[in-house]
RNA sequence: CGGGGCGUAGCGCAGCGGUAGCGUAUCUGCUUUGGGAGCAGAUGGUCGCCGGUUCGAUCCCGGCCGCCCCGACCA
């Protein structure tokens, strides 16, 4: 393809609303446009890059044994509300929904479990027909809170989901497993550096689930790593070993009233007393649908929202206003203990970090005073600890108790172990050996596809542009013409193109009129791995340079011999794991 | 949902009660030709939308829309 005939304007000044690397040269390449807040326009040379991660995603499904199919994208409310996510989805506002004509109610599907139940449940009577997994690569709409990122959090995208149908628990390991081994080609073939951590399910439900992450500065979710024993987890996930406390091997103490004016923050109590704030114990009362909760554990620890609804099965949590604090537990804000609880109509849970907790320092339950010497045993009557506190760096691992590291990562896969939770409400069920009717056990699967490309670039650029994975890179390979008005140098110029693409080399041509310095800088920019420098100096000695933009290594081949040269070099770059097209 | 900010040329920005400018990009000419060239000239704007104040509004006021950032309470 010759830039002269291409439609690619790059772009010198940072657009205004990128914030991430890869929205900034992506745009600046003339990849993306932006169209609305979350909604861009891929040009021709994004739309490439665009294809060829979701190319690579469909290859490995395929040869995983998952069958690609078509869902509709604009599904009707009924099938939504037969999960129940209608009701879900919409109060979280991540619906997009429309009425037609008559009023009927539909929504552009974020996800398509519900279709792909009703067909499976239509189509699978047997345990015969089972497992099967199906799947597709289309467009999803999801109306997020706060779009950003360019094509890292768009409301409309393109999303690989894959469902897994199964008899039982060990068919489902089964076509987990497959996935999983999908995922990691997929994501290895695109060149990327990920790591697969536990996860929550959220709101799709089921219960294990695992997050493949790109590991980069930008991304929106906290990956908690174990170097030692290789455990990983979404922060909101992550679980911790015993945190050493400073109570640890001391004997109880009396339980006494101390006066704390004015002081009901945790940092002002600690100023105050000459203490750390791992001696104190803080209560933190939350609201919920199901009613009131108090939250207790170790005041130098923050509260992990999501595992504190997972422990309380519930949907929503909001800490709950000062009014509220009082009249639950008849304490004013700031002033909560755990020993004066009982007998309220609250339910209170306590986190493993306050498990035999003695000489601790807490709110009395009444204004301008705290208490020392509590314990937990003796003084709350706290048995049961579950585990909500926010994994920190630092903090010992669960498994092998060496310190864990927190780092960010982009989400660009998930697999979720689903179970018969959409299978039961949308009775898809299957007739086993027994001649027993059984919900089928599903799998869900998804990978972002956009969101993979722009975790390429998070990844792999510099300060003149993007460094794009060869098996990702619009094109694999860009001759620059240096001089084209010089004839002779063009004429070697067009020579060279018309050879590698007669050859079915993947290459761009800029042919443009301009100055050699100008099409370095966009060469650099749009970061295509092979770029072919012909004219100049080295013409004159017979020769054109082979630059590879990874290491900015420059060689300079006789012109006779650049294809076989473009080629080695292609295939030094392929790396041992290319797929044959 | 709350707070803050911004909407002026394709992009990045300035401006101001008297009908709009800079850089860049684009076009033309000349010069130039190995890392975003120089000079000269030119094109390009319902100043987000609606209403109000005013002799006059891009500017002031009100409303709406759009966009960006931060936050969503850790007692």
């Amino acid at each position: 393809m010759r830039w002269s005939k291409y439609f690619l304007q790059t772009v010198r000044e940072v657009p205004g609303d990128a914030e991430a690397i890869s929205h900034v040269l992506l745009t600046r390449a003339g990849m993306m446009r932006r169209i609305a807040a979350g909604i861009y326009a891929l040009t021709p040379m994004g739309l490439r890059s665009h294809r060829k991660t979701e190319r690579i995603v469909r290859e490995e499904m395929n040869r995983s044994g998952a069958l690609e199919l078509e869902l509709p994208i604009l599904q009707p409310r009924e099938l939504w509300d037969e999960s129940g996510r209608w009701a879900r989805y919409s109060s979280d506002h991540i619906l997009f929904h429309l009425r037609d004509r008559k009023e009927g109610e539909y929504c552009l599907a974020p996800t398509a479990e519900e279709a792909v139940t009703s067909l499976v449940r239509a189509g699978v009577t047997s345990y015969r027909q089972l497992p099967v997994t199906l799947y597709q690569i289309r467009t999803k709409f999801r109306d997020e809170i706060r779009p950003r990122f360019g094509l890292m959090r768009g409301r409309e995208f393109l999303m690989y989901d894959g469902y897994s149908f199964d008899a039982d628990a060990a068919g489902l390991d089964a076509s987990y497993g497959a996935q999983d081994g999908a995922y990691r080609r997929i994501f290895e073939r695109c060149g990327l550096d990920f790591t697969v951590v536990e996860a929550d399910p959220g709101a799709i439900g089921g219960s294990d689930s695992q997050e493949f992450m790109v590991l980069a500065e930008t991304g929106e979710d906290a990956v908690v790593r174990c170097a030692a024993c290789g455990y990983g987890a979404n922060v909101e996930r992550a679980e911790t070993g015993r945190r050493p406390a400073p109570w640890d091997g001391e004997t109880p103490g009396a339980l006494e009233d101390v006066e704390t004016p004015g002081r009901g923050g945790i940092d002002e109590v600690v100023e105050f007393l000459g203490i750390t704030a791992s001696r104190m114990i803080k209560c933190l009362v939350y609201e919920t649908e199901s009613g009131p909760v108090v939250a207790i554990l170790r005041g130098d620890l923050d509260v992990n929202e999501v595992a504190l609804k997972n422990a309380l099965g519930v949907q929503h949590l909001t800490l709950a206003s000062e009014e509220k604090v009082e009249s639950t537990t008849g304490s004013p804000v700031g002033y909560v203990g755990p020993h004066h609880l009982s007998g309220r109509n609250v339910r209170v849970l306590a986190d493993g970090s306050v498990r035999g907790a003695v000489n601790a320092v807490t709110g009395a339950g009444r204004r301008d005073w705290h208490v020392r010497g509590l314990s937990i045993d003796r003084d709350a009557g706290v048995r049961d600890f579950l585990s909500f506190a926010m994994a920190r760096s630092g903090d010992p691992c669960p498994r092998c108790g060496k310190p864990l590291s927190i780092a960010r990562g982009i989400e660009v896969g998930h697999i979720f172990k689903l179970g018969t939770k959409y299978s039961t409400a949308m009775r898809c069920e299957f007739t086993d050996e027994k001649g027993e009717t059984r919900p089928v056990v599903m799998g869900t699967y998804g990978i972002g596809v956009g969101r993979t490309m722009a975790a390429a670039v998070e990844q792999h650029h510099d300060d003149d542009g993007i460094v794009w994975p060869l098996a990702l890179a619009p094109f694999e390979i860009e001759i620059v013409s240096l001089n084209p008005a010089d004839e002779a140098a063009r004429r070697s110029a067009d020579g060279l193109y018309g050879a590698l693409v007669k050859e079915g080399q993947d290459v761009f041509y800029d042919d443009r009129d301009e100055r050699p310095g100008v099409k370095f800088k966009d060469a650099d920019l749009l970061g295509f791995p092979i770029r072919v420098n012909v004219g100049g100096r080295a013409l004159k000695d017979g020769k054109v340079e082979l630059v590879t933009r990874s290491d900015r290594s420059i060689r300079a081949v006789p012109l006779a011999e650049a294809v076989e040269a473009v080629r080695a070099l292609r295939h030094e770059l392929a790396g041992p794991i290319e797929v044959p097209a």
